[in-house]
DNA sequence: TCTACGCCTTACCT
DNA sequence: AAGGTAAGGCGTA
């Protein structure tokens, strides 16, 4: 293993990786996490006011800092959202007083799957159904995570009823058309979706089998770097409503509207704060 | 067009 | 142990 620092304050590890924006990542007793970005096996920790990835020593040091700090924004500047989420109602003081929960860069492909996965599902299950269409990859390591995301080919030439028998239900449905569709698209297609504006790439992603409003923002903010995007739970819906006085019977598309004008670039940050502390909110009530 | 509502699978939790 | 719940979307009325 080689380890490298990244030029990034620390930021709150769990909440960030696995969290709900991504379902690969593996908690280890050290309060660290390891996991899979580009193919890559790594691990990432928290080491006082530094943060330290670690990877394989085949792989180059300037290559595997590129990636990582891609995959986590590493080069953002953060002290613009502390500033614009710093004093809302609720998260706010979260926001400013306590390491930051990023909104991260995957790959456009396994975060469309993943989001696929998830609709009517909850988080231990998600992991578990992504986990299943992970094996379907390269593998790249010993551990039992360490598999690359299967290309969208691989993935609809496993067919419907393959994606059944490991757990999706009627997802596999979805899953299964939507590679198909993907994979006929070509190599980067999606993620050049990332040059388009938030509503054009919406409607696209819409165009796809399973992927509402929700799944789209989802694959908009956490894979193709659409702020703006604001996914719409039910979750994060009571929390818009409770700290915000919106009204009961708004519409979600609404809820996404009202967020892009509050909170403009930096709502699917808020999205993130939101749908945690509402979870949390219900987990002690 | 727009909205309302039933249905879809099953792992996980209590 | 059994039954309810869960980061929605789709098809129909």
């Amino acid at each position: 293993m080689s380890t490298m620092t990244l030029d990034i304050e620390p930021f709150d590890l769990e909440q960030t990786l696995d969290g709900g924006q991504a379902f690969r990542w593996h908690l280890l007793g050290d309060a660290s996490y390891c996991g899979v970005v580009e193919s890559r096996a790594v691990h990432i920790a928290s080491e006082g006011r530094r943060v330290v990835v670690s990877f394989d020593a085949d792989d180059s040091q300037d290559e595997m800092r590129e990636r990582a700090e891609d995959y986590l924004q590493a080069v953002m500047d953060v002290s613009e959202v502390r500033r614009v989420l710093g004093s809302e109602p609720g998260f706010g003081e979260s926001v400013s007083k306590s390491p930051l929960v990023r909104v991260m860069r995957q790959e456009p492909w396994e975060c469309l799957a993943a989001f696929i996965c998830s609709q009517n599902s909850n988080i231990p299950r998600i992991k578990q159904m992504v986990a299943a269409v992970a094996r379907l990859g390269r593998r790249i390591g010993e551990e039992e995570w360490a598999y690359e995301f299967p290309e969208p080919r691989v993935v609809a030439d496993a067919g419907e009823a393959y994606l059944r028998s490991v757990g999706l239900g009627y997802r596999a449905k979805h899953l299964s058309l939507t590679a198909q569709v993907v994979a006929g698209w070509g190599d980067g297609a999606l993620a050049r979706l990332r040059t388009a504006s938030y509503s054009e790439a919406k409607d696209a992603l819409m165009e796809l089998q399973g992927v509402g409003p929700k799944v789209a923002d989802c694959v908009l903010a956490y894979s193709l770097d659409k702020g703006e995007a604001f996914p719409v739970d039910v979750h994060v819906r009571r929390a818009a409503i409770r700290l915000y006085g919106l009204d009961e019977d708004i519409k979600n598309d609404m809820v996404g509207e009202w967020a892009r004008d509050r909170f403009g670039k930096y709502a699917a940050w808020a999205q993130l704060y939101m749908f945690r502390d509402e979870i949390n909110r219900r987990l002690t009530s």
